[in-house]
DNA sequence: TACATACAC
DNA sequence: TATGGTGTATGTA
């Protein structure tokens, strides 16, 4: 375990003052392809340090390498005995898990492509081919594509992205108008899943188990045309993901924080990986957390349609006499 | 139970 | 000049 070396190092050793682990946090969001990330990190660094802002990140991230520490020693203090028996412990829990897989359904995890600017670009076709942030100079929700070649991103302030980006279009943000063309893709949904799950105004999840089934024909066949049908109603793109269960089809539920804790307290990088060092895991962390760890590097995820909010589905539609059904989805939805 | 943290959009 | 608002799950005091 010694020997894992926090890859937040830069080549020769030495970290960059702007090289935390938080701004080296790998980002392989769509779009982020040949951005020089250096740069973006120092500049980020630069407009960043001396602020409450900046200085409350890093009293959290000095909580966290002290909880890895912390977790590490732990670690190192583990018998051959311990070991031996949470690995027991892994070798019982696995297969328990392992026998609620279902394949018998298919996922389809759609996601809108820069959703909010793509609205935007329909009601101002000017914008179209400039690169353009939704927000403000405090906050930007989301950045179209020729705007992220300059390293900016959702969840970025203005400011920052004005100094990456000089021509930057800033357009004020209009939910009203989202939901509009939210409601318009959750039309072509509901042709494909009457109960689909939406998890945000860009985002659903549909089971496509049974339409693939009654049409005979295949998950990709019925992704294809989805996207078409949705470019079609709205003149916007998205992205669709098929699986046999939810965390699957979409892909995620680990976080930065997480993702250090894994690197650097268990050397885990990869699921198999998760598996191999399931007895440390199951050692250091609560039931519920190693589960979830370990259903993760299973490739486990959600399969069932929650019938949860069935009260609240009533009475939604009451209030919307045409309206079709929906299932807002619970959390990660996973 | 209440609060804090992590995560997602 | 300036770093969101909201909902869910989980862990801890």
């Amino acid at each position: 375990m010694e020997k894992e070396k926090n890859e937040s190092s830069s080549s020769n050793g030495n970290p960059k003052p702007w090289q935390s682990y938080q701004t080296v946090y790998t980002n392989a969001k769509a779009g982020m392809d040949g951005v020089d990330k250096e740069k973006v990190q120092r500049v980020v660094y630069e407009m960043s340090k001396g602020s409450k802002y900046f200085e409350n990140e890093e009293r959290k991230e000095a909580f966290i390498r002290q909880k890895i520490e912390h977790m590490r020693a732990r670690c190192a203090k583990l018998t051959a005995h311990d070991i031996s028996h949470y690995q027991k412990v892994v070798d019982n829990r696995l297969p328990e898990l392992e026998a609620t897989r279902d394949l018998s359904r298919t996922w389809l995890h759609v996601d809108m492509d820069a959703f909010y600017a793509a609205v935007e670009t329909l009601s101002d076709p000017s914008l179209k081919g400039k690169p353009m942030a939704v927000g403000g100079m405090s906050m930007i929700s989301t950045a179209n594509y020729e705007a992220r070649r300059f390293g900016v991103r959702s969840a970025m302030p203005g400011f920052i992205a004005c100094k990456l980006c000089p021509e930057l279009n800033f357009v004020p943000t209009d939910f009203k108008k989202y939901t509009y063309y939210s409601d318009l893709t959750r039309k072509v949904f509901h042709n494909y899943d009457p109960n689909f799950m939406a998890t945000s105004l860009d985002e659903a999840y549909l089971d496509i188990t049974e339409v693939c089934r009654k049409r005979g024909i295949s998950s990709s066949e019925i992704a294809e045309e989805l996207r078409t049908r949705v470019y079609k109603e709205t003149g916007l793109t998205c992205s669709a993901g098929v699986a046999p269960n939810r965390l699957l089809a979409k892909i995620g539920g680990i976080g930065k924080v997480t993702e250090h804790i894994l690197r650097d307290v268990f050397g885990i990088k990869t699921c198999e990986e998760m598996l191999e060092k399931g007895s440390f895991i199951c050692a250091l962390l609560s039931n519920s957390t190693a589960d979830f760890f370990l259903s993760v590097g299973l490739g486990l995820g959600g399969t069932a349609t929650p019938q949860i909010r069935i009260v609240m589905l009533e009475t939604w539609e009451e209030l919307n006499g045409d309206a079709f059904d929906r299932i807002e989805a619970p959390g990660l939805g996973i």
